[in-house]
DNA sequence: GCACCAGGTACCTATTCGAAACCACGGTAG
DNA sequence: CTACCGTGGTTTCGAATAGGTACCTGGTGC
């Protein structure tokens, strides 16, 4: 990797970017951190999530090979998703980024409310 | 902070997320890192911004505190942009996923091309 | 008049996303 | 026999939104 270029589309941070930009997703992958998952029951924990998105969710990370899909042929079949080694280990960087959100939250919530107030007082150094 | 939800739009990491999200906005904070910059030197630094999604970008962050906006009275009126501490903290937790990105990018991309060729032999532990 | 500074605003299009219908398959209830 | 449930999806439709293009201010120097 010869000194990526983040200006580029095909930058790999951008596309990580864009993948952890995907509320689902990272839902998904935390769900999945706990044990193999079914479909249906992904559906069921998340809260607003149309089957729809969910398996364009999961065919991504699957393609991305993050999560991996096992189909069992059962009475109905049944599809389990698992979350692979590598997803793993983005999951815990997406982590840092969910620590850096509960530790500064409250500074940058401050930041807005100062802004929306009309920000009379400005930068306040 | 009493156990964030994490299934709720208001949480922070969902927050973070959306911001990190934004194309430009982790372009400009990383411009922004060796020091101030003005605005028509970012749009001219970084390729495909639009005076538009700059100035949009900009408020944002400097909503967020993340940026700071100091506009000095010379002859044209220039305006000059700088990261705060917070917004270096942020960049620097970006910097973690940059890292994974750059080191698991081959990964993915292994997956996504054996896919995309049709994964006939699926997950190959 | 033209260009440059720092933006604001209107328009228009492309992508995105939710809702809902449809698919096959088998079990089960009537 | 027919109707309906649950399994795991795909497709279609329509509305919302993101984001690019282009044109506006308004002051100054050439």
């Amino acid at each position: 990797m010869p000194a990526w270029n983040a200006y580029a589309s095909a930058c790999p941070t951008r596309m990580v970017l864009d993948r952890v930009a995907d509320k689902w997703a990272v839902l998904v992958l935390g769900l999945l951190t706990d044990g193999p998952v079914r479909f249906n029951q992904l559906r069921r924990a998340i809260e607003g999530l149309s089957q729809k998105m969910l398996s364009q969710t999961l065919k991504s990370l699957e393609r991305d090979g993050l999560v991996s899909r096992r189909a069992i042929a059962t009475v109905p079949v049944t599809v389990e998703y698992s979350i692979t080694p590598l997803g793993r280990t983005l999951a815990a960087t997406v982590d840092a980024l969910r620590v850096w959100a509960e530790t500064h939250i409250q500074e940058v919530l401050t930041s807005q409310e100062r802004y929306d107030a009309g920000r009379r007082d400005a930068v306040s150094v």
